[in-house]
DNA sequence: AAGAAGATTCGCT
DNA sequence: GCGAATCTTCTTA
């Protein structure tokens, strides 16, 4: 859920991205804290934001307790509310590529550095998550994009959903 | 100080 | 399907 000024834009996510703390090499927090990853280290339940190929901005949410780096990388969602501010920020209507993929769906809730570090369970706070309908079945894969750790099945997703991204041979 | 790589997306063929 | 865009971060190739 986001909340701005205008109006408040609500999203069922469908698909995510886990990286697990210490042993993961294609994690962000492999090998120590910096400056990039430091708020993969937060509680759970908060933000990690960070910018890919100088462009997009991801969101995460951070998984373990404090100190531990780990996250879930939001990659797709199925727009549910504040369609129209959605649409104006990415630049079409088709209602499947609102926020579909990790760099789409930052766009479309209008997320960046700002958000980065910000506690996500909050009630107060402009991007929260809360509670929603459960998908019926979870499919699961391998991670996308990834040039490291390509055999760790850690990506979730609700099968047969038109909102999830990545090749169709990996949405089974 | 400089260079390489990157959890992506879009447009063109 | 393939390559470019674009810039921050981390490494030192």
């Amino acid at each position: 859920m986001r909340e701005g000024a205008r109006r408040r834009i609500t999203a069922r996510i469908v698909e995510t991205e886990a990286y697990l703390p210490e042993i993961d090499s294609a994690s962000h927090a492999y090998g120590r804290m910096t400056a990039r990853n430091r708020s993969m280290f937060l509680r759970r339940g908060h933000a990690y934001v960070y910018l890919i190929y100088g462009a997009y901005y991801c969101l995460n949410v951070t998984s373990e307790s404090a100190d531990v780096g780990a996250a879930v990388l939001v990659r797709a969602a199925e727009p549910l509310e504040g369609i129209q501010l959605m649409s104006r920020r990415r630049g079409t209507v088709r209602l499947n590529d609102l926020l579909r993929g990790p760099g789409r769906l930052a766009a479309a809730l209008g997320i960046d550095w700002r958000q980065d570090g910000i506690d996500l369970c909050s009630p107060g706070s402009a991007l929260r998550l809360a509670t929603g309908t459960v998908p019926k079945s979870i499919g699961k894969s391998v991670r996308i994009g990834l040039s490291r750790e390509v055999d760790r099945v850690l990506r979730f997703y609700e099968r047969g959903s038109p909102f999830v991204s990545g090749p169709r041979k990996l949405n089974r």
